[in-house]
DNA sequence: ATCATTTAGTTCGTATACGAGAGGTTTTCA
DNA sequence: TGAAAACCTCTCGTATACGAACTAAATGAT
C-alpha cells in the first residue's frame, strides 16, 4: 500500500475526477461543462438570482463564477442583466436555448450521478452521501 | 432540497475542495501545492521514477504533470535527468531542499487528513476510503 | 450630509486538469 | 534493414479554482 492510496485529499480528487468525467462527456455533447450545467440548473431553479446567490448555492468562488457566467452569456445561455435595484448587482436569465434543452441536461446529470453510482446499493450511496456532506461541514 | 444537493459529482467536488483547501494551507508554508506535495512524496518512494511512472501512480495526465516537474524544478525541489537507457524518458530525484524537509511535509499531510476526517468513527473512515475506492473502479 | 466601511462583480496571476497534436526515441516486424 | 507502430514527454488551448487587488455602488456612523 503507497502513501497515498491512504490519503483521503488523493482519494477524494480521483473519485471526484472520475464523476467530473463521466458527466463531462454527457453534458459535452450539449458543448456544456459539469460547472456550466450546474449553473444552468440553479439557475432554473429560481431565474433572476445575482451571481453572489449562485455562487452561495454551488459553493462558487465569485472569480471563478465571473468567467463561467461570462462563457455562458457569450453563448447565449443566459441573459445578464443589472439589477436595477442595485445596479451592483446582476439578475441572470436562462436564454431560449437553455429553456429549450433543461430538460434533457438535467437528464444527463442524472444519468451520469446513475452510472457513477451503479455498483453501490441503495445503502452504499446513502451513506456516501451523508459522509461527503459531512466532510463540507 | 435543491437538485445539487443530491449530486454525486457536486458532492464529491465540495468535499474534495474543503479537502485539498485544508492540505494546501498546511503545505502551503512550504511554497507547495497539494500535487506538489504528493509528487514529491511518490518521488521519495521510489528516487529515479520516470515522468510517466510518477503519472501512473498519482494518476495525473502527463500534460498536467509535465507542467508540475516543471515548477518543482524550477525551485529546485526536484532534480530531472535524461535516462541514459531510453533517452525519451525522465528520471527524477529528490533535491536537497526536499530530503531535508519531506518528513516534515508527510507530517502535515497525515495532520491534514486527520483534521479532514476529525468528525468520523473508525467505521466511518474505512468506509468512506473504499467507497471513494469503489468509485475509481 | 459626508466619509468610512461594506458589498457585488471583475480582473489578474498562478496552478491544476485534460484533449489534441507535435517531436523525438525505441521497438516491432515484415 | 527499413518502415510502421508504440512510447515518452512537451506544448497549446480551454476551463475550473482561488487569493488578492480593484471599481462601482450602497450602507452606516457621526
Amino acid at each position: 500500500m503507497v502513501s497515498h492510496n491512504d490519503c483521503i485529499v488523493f482519494l477524494l480528487a480521483k473519485a471526484y475526477q472520475r464523476a467530473h468525467s463521466m458527466f463531462k462527456q454527457r453534458v459535452g455533447a450539449f458543448g456544456l461543462t459539469p460547472i456550466q450545467g450546474l449553473v444552468l440548473e440553479a439557475i432554473r431553479e429560481e431565474e433572476g438570482l445575482s451571481a453572489g446567490e449562485i455562487g452561495k448555492r454551488l459553493v462558487l468562488d465569485s472569480a471563478t463564477l465571473s468567467g463561467v457566467l461570462d462563457r455562458l452569456a457569450e453563448r447565449e445561455w443566459i441573459v445578464k442583466e443589472t439589477d436595477t435595484e442595485d445596479k451592483r448587482s446582476l439578475r441572470i436569465y436562462l436564454g431560449q436555448k437553455a429553456r429549450d434543452l433543461m430538460q434533457d441536461i438535467v437528464r444527463e446529470r442524472e444519468e451520469a450521478n446513475e452510472e457513477i453510482l451503479a455498483g453501490f446499493s441503495l445503502e452504499e450511496k446513502v451513506l456516501l452521501k451523508r459522509l461527503l456532506r459531512d466532510i463540507q461541514k
